[in-house]
DNA sequence: TCAAAAGTGTTGGGCATACACCCATGA
DNA sequence: TCATGGGTGTATGCCCAACACTTTTGA
């Protein structure tokens, strides 16, 4: 085999689609570019690996950095390589996907200057390099994770009400669900465990709040019990 | 951002798991390595990618080099990026899967003058760098994606018979399925057409010879239907 | 005629879907 | 008292799993 050192190499960078939920539908966290190329476009925050950093350090260090989101829930998606999606020289990216609830962080609107929002994915202003490509990628993979992996939770608060969960599937799946059907299915897993508390300021009757069983989801799991929704 | 040239960059290389079914179990294509480190140990094909190459392409060169395998169905994995994962320098690594029927394929022992051998899942032997684990990442990987994709019939000849397509999926899901049951699935489906062909030199009643008809899983596909085994 | 694998149907139970009304609460 | 969403049960059909015998062929 060659030694690397005769070749040049590709610069490797990390990117990260961040996902939230609000009210209405699933938001994704974009940074305006302050420098060339596509200055003042946004584009997902990211940023070089360092050589002395594993791959999830990177991504974390870049989100912490450039949005302040720290602690959350992340998992590699996909490696994009085409030889001109950067315009000054070859850069390859390894990107990630996370997802946060907004309740349990607060997002500061930068740290280095740079301007960090939350766009509702079906309202998304054009993007950096081959970010749309990257984002598109990130919404599919937790389409079909979802289904079958309780990442969904990431997204809740730590206590959400049944409508809340519900609505996150309907968001995500892009369909609407039954609400007994759902809440027949939910229950019965005995993934998520009642609350004696309930919603506060609403103008009807208040829900109950559940929380996730995780420790319940992983005595399941080992007994071959398969989550799907 | 700060520019690329400022950092230390780490090294790029693309390794691939090459699956193969023989009528036993689960094969995998390895080399043994003439170089240090792990000189002398078994090791995935790959290498570093060029500058001008995209990381499929470089996949796809390496796999011809090193074992003249080309043509092959060839998927991303998972990019490793352990700080010591590679003892001599910062290395990441891109990994692919790919699936080759072995009728189909003859397999160069090597190309340059390397070892290429296959080896049954249930007996590997010791293997350098990390590739035990990118192994069995593989592994799991394709245990998911062939219960929804119809990615299994890569693994077999062009014209096979519905006991080895059965066979296949007991290989790889590691349990064992009902006759009737996953005949009455696959004909249902209509996504396998009966040849008028029958095998050969059986000491046995000649089973029916069926192939796949990818024209009509688009068609379903695009229906809406869900291939699932 | 024997051995080996091909090929074939039915039944029962569980699960998903479809569907509509009363209840609790705050304004 | 009204508006709003919370909460609940049943009936139907479909799909999956379990299960055993006859047929064909070559040796």
């Amino acid at each position: 085999m060659a030694h690397a050192y005769e070749f040049a190499r590709p610069a490797l960078t990390v990117d990260i689609v961040v996902f939230a939920l609000d009210e209405e539908d699933l938001q994704v966290m974009l940074i305006e570019r302050d420098l060339k190329p596509f200055e003042g476009q946004w584009a997902l925050p990211g940023g070089f690996v360092r050589v002395d950093e594993t791959l999830e350090e990177a991504a974390r260090r870049e989100l912490e950095e450039e949005t302040g989101l720290k602690d959350i829930y992340l998992e590699q998606l996909y490696t994009f390589g085409d030889i001109k999606r950067d315009p000054r020289e070859r850069v390859v990216t390894v990107t990630y996907y996370a997802l946060v609830n907004l309740e349990g962080h607060d997002v500061q609107a930068s740290t280095d200057a740079r301007n960090a929002a939350w766009f509702s994915m079906n309202d998304l202003p054009k993007l950096a390099f081959d970010h749309k490509t990257i984002l598109r990628a990130a919404h599919e993979r937790l389409r079909g994770k979802v289904r079958y992996q309780p990442i969904g939770f990431e997204l809740l608060p730590e206590k959400f009400t049944l409508r809340q969960m519900q609505h996150l599937y309907e968001v995500i799946l892009d369909r609407e669900l039954d609400k007994r059907n759902f809440r027949k299915k939910v229950l019965g897993m005995e993934i998520v465990k009642e609350t004696k508390e309930i919603e506060k300021d609403v103008a009807h009757r208040a829900a109950r709040l559940y929380r996730f069983d995780k420790r319940r989801y992983d005595k399941l799991t080992k007994q071959g019990f398969n989550f799907e929704i």
